[in-house]
DNA sequence: TGGTGGCGTTGACTTAAGTCACAGCTAGCT
DNA sequence: AGCTAGCTGTGACTTAAGTCAACGCCACCA
């Protein structure tokens, strides 16, 4: 593994000069975790955070009879596990290897260091968190004002920007079981099922097994906004 | 009003020198509410941020037919909008006047010069939103595995620690109409209503009128976070 | 004094969401 | 080939949540 390659492309350490990088380097241990392995719990002391060389994350919470609501994912070049470092608390949420996956995990004192000596990974820092408190107040929105079907349709715009939009249609490979979209939008498997079927009806979808269409992306936006009747 | 005296009482500012804080408090502009006046609303261009000197403000989104969800609450000697300081962009949600507020209003330029002046602004900020990411965390928790008489216990408890908590029991006025409620916990009014009555019969409060004794500490904790029958 | 608006509560009803059970499909393995 | 495990889809049912309407209460004020 090539750790100052993977830390040069993180937001939070690609502004370090190249002698940083390699002294932030030796301080960064490398971890492998299989899929479903538990990377740290919700509640544990927290000694440092990490970094996603490779393959994904899921930061979730689980209530007691083992439903699960996902917070965040990151993937490879993000990091998780920022807060701890700079409240000193413990570990905010469980996370879970989503893949196969290649992290580094460091220290937080050192990491507090590093603020101290260079403002700009503070200020990057600022950034990764502000992002994350924008995904969640849009999280937080879509739970509590929207109907599942509509947090489906956003969580199919979002997979469609990562891939081609091709003249306000666009067509997409799920990756995700429904067990996992549930988890993503808050709801059980069953109910995913009938909701893409219920898009389907609506003319907004076309269903191909796991091969999805989306037939007209500006009225899917504006399903996934307006109060549904 | 004494704009230093203010800035000092802020996680955000509260360890600048004498010097910095006169300086920065001539930067700062003074604004003034009526309750439920809008401060700003989601999406337009930030131009910087916020310090409650005075009042409460709450931030939250709204869908199409008015139905408003709190994403948090800030009280006197809070900051708030520093997102955009961080990350350029536009003000993550609508902001309104929860009381008669007296605010200041500081360009997100002043800010950000000051973070390079001053690295412990910028930790300072850090551990703000890092307090401000784990209450969304719980609160995207809270909406998507509980059931609303269980978010409206966690409210109670809440409200409770900020009062006595006397022997496993509290007593405690409600400041929040029932619309308040709703709009923090993600429901709608009469079904707070009905949640109350439900405690109630439970066992684990006693309504008398906007008083509430909360009769058992431990066992509503324990119904907060355990799967309902 | 009478009116008005905001608030809380409750009943009757609708509906979105969740639960349970089952059947069929596919991939992987022995 | 036959088995298993995990996945999808769907019918039948339950229930939490939401909607609509009505009523009583209270504070405020003209």
């Amino acid at each position: 593994m090539d750790k100052i390659k993977a830390l040069k492309q993180t937001v939070l350490f690609g502004s370090l000069s190249d002698v940083a990088l390699s002294k932030l380097s030796e301080k960064a241990i490398e971890k492998y975790f299989n899929i479903g392995e538990i990377i740290f719990l919700e509640g544990q002391i927290a000694q440092g955070m990490y970094v996603v060389v490779n393959g994904a994350i899921r930061a979730l919470r689980t209530n007691v009879d083992g439903r699960e609501q996902v917070i965040h994912i990151e993937r490879a070049g993000a990091t998780f596990a920022e807060i701890p470092v700079f409240d000193g608390g413990e570990y905010p949420s469980t996370v879970v290897a989503d893949e196969a996956s290649q992290l580094l995990f460091i220290d937080k004192q050192d990491i507090y260091q590093l603020c101290l000596e260079h403002p700009e990974i503070a200020l990057a820092a600022l950034k990764v968190l502000s992002k994350r408190l924008r995904y969640c107040a849009s999280l937080i929105e879509s739970l509590s004002l929207k109907e599942v079907s509509q947090r489906i349709a956003e969580l199919l715009l979002e997979e469609a920007q990562q891939n081609n939009i091709v003249d306000n249609t666009a067509k997409l490979k799920l990756k995700l079981t429904n067990q996992q979209i549930a988890a993503r939008v808050g709801t059980v498997r069953e109910v995913v099922s009938r909701s893409f079927t219920r898009l389907q009806q609506d003319g907004l979808i076309k269903l191909e097994g796991r091969e999805i269409k989306l037939l007209d992306i500006q009225a899917l936006a504006k399903y996934a906004n307006s109060n549904v009747v």
